[in-house]
DNA sequence: CAGGTATTTGGCAAAATAGCCAAACAGACA
DNA sequence: TGTCTGTTTGGCTATTTTGCCAAATACCTG
């Protein structure tokens, strides 16, 4: 296959796998009211910080989110609105499979 | 954490694992044009047919595509147009990406 | 029914991902 | 500087995912 639709579609699906999580998923959903820290997500998602650290990494290194150190405290903040509108999309998929 | 809001984030999470991978990328780009036969997808991913009939099993796990079989072949298409609008945010993603 | 084509399934080995602990780092502040 | 808080990184094991081959299945056609 020609290695630059190779690149194009790893790069896409590297998006979707840094969104290929639960714990992913509800930081996106919280980060959708506004930034939050890294205490903040640790506590919401209920896993070991490292672990909510290591998420932010795949999701920041996907390009999904920003980071922006302040005082001892790293907050991060959606990069991309339109994100949100996967999830309403992912809504009515779920929506539809339920009424089956 | 609520055993409702963890269903919730894995019914999300499985819809966007079903993206997740380059040869399920590229089997959304070919369906957006229409339905396409096993065989078609096996050609245009090139890998063994049993892998693309797998990656075809887990989306259609994930309410991502219908199949139907017809004579000796089985055709699948989309099953959510909207799926498709993911793919625009995504490029848009990228694009931003790249101009950094 | 026999043989052919198209697809799925089982099984296994390789690769990628997840999650915890411990250790390292960075900044604030006495 | 020493210590405290917040975060990241290294390292390890456990789990999940991927992809091939071989075998099973489904349907058509002679």
């Amino acid at each position: 296959m020609d290695i630059k639709i190779k690149n194009r579609l790893e790069a896409r699906a590297k998006i979707f796998k840094a969104l290929a999580h639960p714990s992913r998923v509800l930081i996106v959903e919280e980060l959708a009211d506004g930034e939050r820290c890294v205490c903040d997500l640790t506590e919401k998602v209920g896993a070991d910080i490292s672990t909510v650290s290591k998420h932010l990494s795949v999701m920041k290194n996907a390009g999904l989110v920003l980071d922006e150190k302040r005082a001892n405290q790293v907050f991060y903040r959606l990069r991309m609105p339109c994100i949100l509108k996967f999830f309403d999309c992912v809504e009515t998929v779920l929506e539809d499979l339920k009424n089956e």
